[in-house]
DNA sequence: TTTCAGCATTGAAAATTTTCAATTCACCCG
DNA sequence: CGGGTGAATTGAAAATTTTCAATGCTGAAA
């Protein structure tokens, strides 16, 4: 059984070597002696849209690199209300906390079908040990994770909502690889803005009708975005 | 010249070995071995109420330790919109940035008397290399900033305005070591609110009336925890 | 193809927040 | 002690948002 388990770490290891994402993910600046000091397995996890990885107040023994997808964090409060509080995308990490020992402070659950590779915390903490490029790529997620955070205040929870919702798909739009990109259900988009559902689709039902926005195959949309930036900025 | 450069280096991490407060500041975990490896001045400053530390988009060669005082981070939006994103309190650290060569993304604006000390960007630098202590201490900071912005995101604008400010004044007075706290300008509540000076000051002036919140000498304050908490929670 | 379930949208009334214009208050200064 | 200044408070009207209920739309299942 043991053997099983080493022989699936290798692979684990392995498989980071040649990820086709690796320059967008944790391990980018590691070289070939740092991957072999990988004891433990890395497993790649394919996710349903709609699936919970964790639970905010759970143990975190991972780490989720994200190769592809979308999750949103959720952080609930005492009296039941609930907001989301940042989107992550490929290249960003999930769990983060873990690496202090703190339990989790979000419910991650996926948006669309999402690709991650789970790496337990233990292997964090070897790594960080003897190799300062792993430091680096853990702050810069940091930073990221934090101004991602700062924008979220600025930009989705200040103004009214239809400033909220424009400058909401102005994201999105802008962290799209395509044309088109992720448009949420009303009822998110309400949780990201903290503003309720109705108010989330009467502005997008707004935005629809002057043709500043349209929505295309399921889940996916596009917009005018010299428009929406005039008007709402 | 160099050697007076060189004289204020040694003095200044000389400091930090006896600092009064270094339990709760960035060095706490270093040994009298990775002090001398510090070779570049870091001062002790003191700032008014109301200075300017840093403007959002300024360069940034220095991190600040907050030795004591009480600090607001400001972003601001393209149209002139503004937030108050976060408060920073003894042993925070200012200026996080600087540490991935970014430019500030805030305004750090003191709102009481302050006194920091400020640590330039290489010393951090010369020490990450070899020290891993450091490292932890700031993957804490860059947690505790993390989970600050969050607990902004969800307890600070969400809910309507009674309740925003009912929840920053259990906040304050968490944070406040005595049974008094800061109580900030009602245009610096609205800005952490997303609300207007007008409704944060409603806000308070009811709180008032209901003998939950108590004015005490200049911008200190005593709350009714219990009380807001049940009322608002 | 029809039906159904789950979103999304809409409308109208109620509640909240903003806006704007006074006051009022607290404190500093001469 | 009186005046003056900046902040805080208040009130009323306008604007926005929520609430609640109804209706519409769309894709998946039968």
């Amino acid at each position: 059984m043991k053997n099983i388990l080493i022989e699936k770490a290798w692979r684990g290891a392995d498989r980071c070597k040649n990820c086709a994402i690796r320059h967008l993910v944790l391990f980018s600046d590691l070289d070939h002696q740092d991957f072999d000091r990988i004891h433990h397995p890395i497993d790649d996890i394919d996710y349903e849209p709609g699936s919970w990885i964790y639970h905010q107040g759970d143990e975190m023994p991972f780490v989720y690199t994200i190769r592809s997808g979308l999750i949103k964090l959720i952080q609930h409060l005492p009296n039941g209300d609930r907001r989301i509080v940042r989107l992550l995308r490929q290249g960003d990490l999930a769990g983060l906390e873990s690496l202090n020992g703190q339990n989790a402070d979000h419910d991650a659950v996926t948006l669309d079908h999402v690709s991650v590779c789970r790496i337990p915390r233990s292997v964090i903490k070897t790594l960080q040990r003897d190799t300062p490029n792993l430091h680096d790529a853990l702050i810069k997620r940091w930073q990221k994770a934090l101004s991602g955070a700062d924008s979220w205040i600025t930009k989705l929870s200040t103004g009214n909502a239809k400033q909220r919702v424009a400058r909401l798909l102005l994201l999105l739009d802008q962290a799209s690889t395509d044309d088109s990109f992720f448009l949420p259900t009303r009822e998110d988009m309400g949780a990201m803005l903290g503003v309720t559902t109705e108010s989330a689709s009467k502005a997008t039902a707004e935005f629809k009708r002057q043709n500043w926005l349209k929505a295309l195959s399921h889940n996916r949309a596009w917009i005018d975005t010299d428009e929406l930036q005039r008007q709402f900025d």
